[in-house]
RNA sequence: GCUCCCAUCGUCUAGCCCGGUCUAGGACAUCGCCUUUUCACGGCGGUAACCGGGGUUCGAAUCCCCGUGGGAGUGCCA
């Protein structure tokens, strides 16, 4: 049985260990928000480090559509590829696993020297063949140590002549146990695994090898990373043994799950950080809801930034149990922190998501920022901005039971001789031919001399304007509506209802 | 098959380690009301959960055991 012995007093040093072979999915980006918040917290290190040893489907486009989601979310981190590479107490870089190779190969041959690792010349057919024979016998699919008996002269003469191996590490016959952060004491009995692979015949390394040399060598404290990865940690921490090194603390958080309770994988919609960021979703939203997949706030709070984030981070809060990725709530989250945003932020932010034929973008400034910051009510995300302003652009009649039971009002015919007098005296463009648009004084004339004038007061006044200027039986507030909408529009509907008077 | 992990409202979760203050709290969603002479925003309120069975105990969501259900892993992927 071996303990593994908390390092205490050092300093903290995480790391986001991506393979750069697709977009940053959700659920990375969640533990990446984690590793990034537990190290700020301590006042400690974040570090990228790029996996990319599966050569043939890593890319260096994903490397940086990763790194600029990344960004893109606020997480910056301190090393990295392109980043800190000679920091502090030592070059612990380079950053990505590809430009490390002579590190794996030596320290492999370290292990092989010591005895603790072999070459396997059994080729990946045999395997096959004996993994099935294993399984028909309802035995554990070990490896079944052929090679283990080699003697290292006999392996080196078969390599000389050309034969290709891969490198294997001797697995010890003994249970291991740790903490998790996460989930507690957590055991692995004798005999769970057999003699697996560290080096590949092509010479690359293979994850649970290169993962445990470069966190030690790193000097990585606390690895954070998915459940799906607590089986490995089996095979690491022998690794760990093997090297004399003391592993670094762990916590694996609980996976992210779909709705059907599955892992989160493309077949449950969009699971990437790059579609969320092009459908202009809101990063401050994305952070805020990520971190509660899994994470509570000690003070139960729902909404919070970054800063208070770093502040009130600990590694004990999270949830031991599958999160359910649901964009209810995320919905909810955009629209809070749409809603915060200043009229000047949300024009400069939001105007590129507004179609660019849009007339949205004819009109003036003033306008543009009186407009979202009305409209904000309304919607919960960016894009939604162009339809909600339909009612303003549209010199459409909306038909309806509605509509006609308010132009049945016998006041209704009078408000419209009246309406259609002042209507007349205003002109719809300027000299230049930019649209012009009324005041709110000019809507609180309207209304005051109706009231006083032709004594139409209540429902019959109100819904009354509305019916005759918007063409509908209800809609959004008209004192702030109408002063929205270009005149030349209000005109065409004001024609346009005339068909529609009783 | 084997190994490991998990289990509180529909969803995210608090509470569990250190049993009583839990007739189980919050948030999203949903429903109702108020506000808005309409909608939304906002405010107020309602519906809604401790997987099952045994134990331990004066007392269990909380501790133990056994079931059941779910998930992950079992690669020359990460």
């Amino acid at each position: 049985m071996s303990e593994s012995v908390s390092k205490s007093n050092s300093v903290v040093r995480t790391r986001y260990a991506p393979s750069p072979t697709g977009y940053l999915h959700v659920g990375g980006a969640r533990t990446a928000l984690y590793c990034y918040l537990w190290a700020k917290n301590q006042g400690g290190k974040f570090i990228l480090r790029i996996e990319d040893t599966d050569a043939a489907r890593s890319t260096r486009e994903f490397e940086s559509a990763q790194i600029a989601d990344l960004h893109w979310l606020g997480i910056d981190y301190d090393e990295g590829p392109g980043q800190g590479t000679d920091k502090d107490n030592g070059s612990f870089g380079p950053y990505r696993q590809s430009e490390r190779l002579h590190i794996y190969k030596e320290k492999a041959e370290w292990l092989i020297g010591k005895g603790q690792a072999f070459y396997c010349f059994c080729t990946e057919e045999e395997l096959e063949r004996k993994k099935e024979e294993a399984n028909s016998k309802e035995l554990a699919p070990h490896y079944d140590g052929t090679c283990r008996k080699l003697s290292l002269e006999e392996a080196k003469k078969r390599l000389a002549q050309g034969e290709r191996a891969t490198v294997r590490f001797k697995v010890y016959n003994k249970s291991y146990a740790f903490r998790d952060h996460v989930r507690g004491d957590v055991e692995f009995p004798e005999g769970m695994v057999g003699d697996f692979v560290i080096l590949r015949s092509d010479g690359f390394p293979v994850y649970n090898y290169c993962c445990v040399v470069d966190d030690w060598l790193m000097q990585i404290s606390h690895v954070m990373r998915a459940e799906e990865h607590l089986p490995n940690t089996l095979r690491q921490l022998m690794l760990y043994e093997a090297f004399g090194v003391t592993p670094p603390e762990f916590a694996h958080m609980s996976l992210l799950v779909g709705d059907d309770r599955q892992k989160l994988s493309k077949r449950h919609g969009a699971t990437s950080v790059t579609f969320y960021k092009e459908e202009a979703y809101l990063k401050e939203a994305m952070v805020n809801y990520l971190v509660q997949l899994g994470w509570s706030h000690p003070e139960e709070k729902d909404i919070f930034d970054l800063d208070e984030l770093i502040a009130k981070f600990s590694i004990d809060r999270f949830s031991k149990s599958p999160a359910v990725f649901d964009l209810q709530k995320l919905k909810w989250f955009n629209g809070q922190y749409l809603r915060k945003k200043s009229n000047e932020e949300l024009v400069a932010a939001a105007s590129p998501f507004i179609p660019q034929d849009h007339p949205f973008h004819k009109q003036k400034v003033e306008w543009q920022l009186k407009c979202l910051g009305f409209f904000k009510n309304y919607i919960d995300f960016y894009k939604e901005f162009a339809s909600a302003m339909e009612i303003v652009f549209n010199d459409s009649i909306e038909d309806d039971k509605e509509l006609r039971d308010i132009l049945a009002f016998e006041t209704t015919p009078t408000m419209f001789q009246y309406l259609q007098s002042e209507l007349s005296k205003i002109e719809s463009t300027d000299s230049v031919g930019h649209d012009l648009f009324i005041s709110e004084e000019l809507f609180d004339r309207w209304s005051n001399e109706i009231k006083t004038n032709l004594k139409i007061k209540g429902k019959n006044l109100f819904l009354g304007m509305r019916a005759l200027l918007t063409g509908r039986g209800h809609g959004l507030e008209l004192k702030s509506l109408l002063p929205l909408t270009p005149i030349k529009i209000i005109k065409s509907r004001f024609e346009k209802i005339k068909g529609y008077l009783p």
